[in-house]
DNA sequence: ATGAAAGCGCTAACAT
DNA sequence: ATGTTAGCGCTTTCAT
């Protein structure tokens, strides 16, 4: 008794043609009969025939699967860009695979499982840290990098302009009347927190504004670290009326940070954070930030590498997300006093 | 000139065996000799050779993929359990397939590419509807539950106990003395939601407390949506002095609604929420709430599976988790006026 | 302990 | 328009 997955041949046994025809029809060839075509069709459909994707792959030397490599998967912004990353590559007939990969150890192990065993045909790479863990891949992979600035040293790559976007974030509270502005940064060892701090140091500049020293400091995008930063502030007796954070859950611990020390937000100290994430509008108060399309990115960079694999010689291309200020009550013109 | 990867024979041919014997040493298999081994490993090296994933899965007919399927990734109770089901898959030897299914149709979609084709060896479903989508799948394809109660008609499933967390929760209010509490669901078309119901209904029925009509109210996970509820029942001047809140998002909307009615928490209303996510310390109150180990039950699923594949014929399997009452401000012992 | 032969289920190249 | 012949790079079975 035949038990097993029906195969081509056996299609092509009861449809009276030979399995090269069978598979001219799955696969939409030309050169096939009407009439062919519908004795085979016929037959895929009374044997439930569906080819073996391990089989094709192999005989066609891809796998039709791509790698997305980001730190972890909890972040909202890398779970919301694996999301448009696996929503772009289903659409273009491929399928995901996640790999979190926090340390350059796991990255380095799953880069030799993934593309060493030829287990991938391509790689989305989100490094939002300064080393060059990218360049821990065979040149001839194919890999879309995924990070916080323009990167001339990769050709394709999908990025948020956080340059522009922590500029605009710095001009807003200075179009509101502020000069004494602080800075709570991301861990400084990471692209993405570095372009920010240039953006702000950039904004200032062009105000004519100093940036005052002790009022920026590093944080590690944790809610605790931003809480404990200001209240360090309060310590030194050295309040500024808005703080730039370079994430929201670091401007949640400001916020905190900022109330039980009875400030009143945004009276006496705006607060504008960056990422825009979902619950931003349900703190207290509502905060102001910058938002990134982070599902459009995964997305883009599906697309950018669906078609490195497939057309062979890609120029290179740099993408660019802009990040958008969404204004809320946490930031306010200073008040006169 | 040959450019590609190398092959098993290549190896063979360098070390003076047959590729059988490669195939042997690569495996790990017993029956090589000790000096064909090492000259075999030597061979390997100065090839850089790495055995062709797909050719082995080809071969041996299992592809070492797992596929996760969730509604989304986002959410970010599903997010950490994929993290888990990643994590643990990997320890085993596997890979994981992200695939976000929203809704029935996309599943079904997804299960005919996945599985149809034979593209993984096993599926983790996480399904928190009613609507019973894993029915879906071949029957004899391995596949483990995750859901929110037990499930007797399902062979393997890994779930959290809602039922008893939230007779836990309910409970917690009750001890701290409240009588008139109010409840916000989730979509009772959700399992979870249903469960966590009735463990509400059960902790009051308990303490001989009656629901009060008009008290329990159905909304969609989403902060707006705790938000209205909360502002629905001051309109219609029906407020409790505690609310069990589903989860930690409408959690955040009826404590916001609540604070823009001039009510002091918790002095004058108790909230808990329900899953404990990353900001919930970070609320105004800090919100008390019921933890989950998603990741944990993420690592279960993913390791029950493999166990599924290669086991061919496990006896059932229920593992349930618990659900751990977090204190924090948002609850205190009623105000006796 | 090692090798030869066959085959996994498909695609690709060539012939007719 | 269709069929034939070879692989893809492994594992498996069976000899030796």
């Amino acid at each position: 008794v035949k038990n097993d997955n029906p195969t081509l041949r056996d299609v092509a046994a009861l449809a009276g043609v030979s399995h090269q025809t069978v598979s001219r029809v799955i696969n939409g060839e030309a050169h096939v009969s009407p009439e062919t075509r519908s004795r085979v069709d016929t037959a895929i459909q009374t044997l439930h025939f569906r080819p073996n994707a391990l089989a094709r792959h192999l005989a066609r030397g891809r796998s039709n699967l791509l790698a997305a490599i980001a730190p972890n998967l909890v972040d909202y912004t890398f779970a919301s860009s694996q999301e448009g990353a696996e929503f772009e590559a289903r659409k273009q007939g491929y399928y995901l695979v996640t790999s979190s990969a926090p340390t350059i150890n796991d990255f380095e192990a799953l880069i030799e499982q993934l593309i060493g065993h030829r287990r991938v045909d391509g790689v989305i790479v989100f490094n939002p840290y300064l080393d060059s863990r990218h360049t821990l891949l065979p040149g001839d992979i194919p890999m879309v990098f995924c990070g916080g600035r323009e990167r001339e040293d990769i050709p394709y790559c999908v990025y948020l302009d956080n340059f522009s976007g922590s500029m605009t974030a710095a001009r807003h509270l200075i179009d509101l009347g502020h000069t004494r502005i602080g800075e709570v940064t991301g861990p400084l060892s990471e692209d993405c927190a570095q372009e920010r701090h240039r953006g702000f140091e950039q904004a200032l500049f062009m105000a004519k504004i100093e940036i005052e020293p002790g009022l920026t400091s590093e944080g590690d995008w944790s809610a605790t670290s931003g809480h404990k930063i200001f209240q360090k502030w309060a310590e030194d007796r050295q309040i500024p009326t808005a703080v730039l954070v370079q994430n929201d859950r670091m401007a949640v611990g400001v916020l905190r940070a900022a109330r039980d020390l009875g400030l009143k937000i945004p009276e006496q100290l705006s607060v504008i954070g960056f990422d825009d994430m979902p619950l931003a509008a349900y703190f207290d108060p509502p905060l102001t930030s910058m938002r990134q399309d982070t599902f459009g990115i995964g997305c883009e960079a599906a697309r950018l590498l669906v078609r490195v694999i497939e057309a062979g010689n890609l120029p290179p291309q740099h993408i660019r997300f802009p990040a958008e200020l969404v204004l809320r009550a946490s930031t306010a013109p200073i008040e006169r006093r």
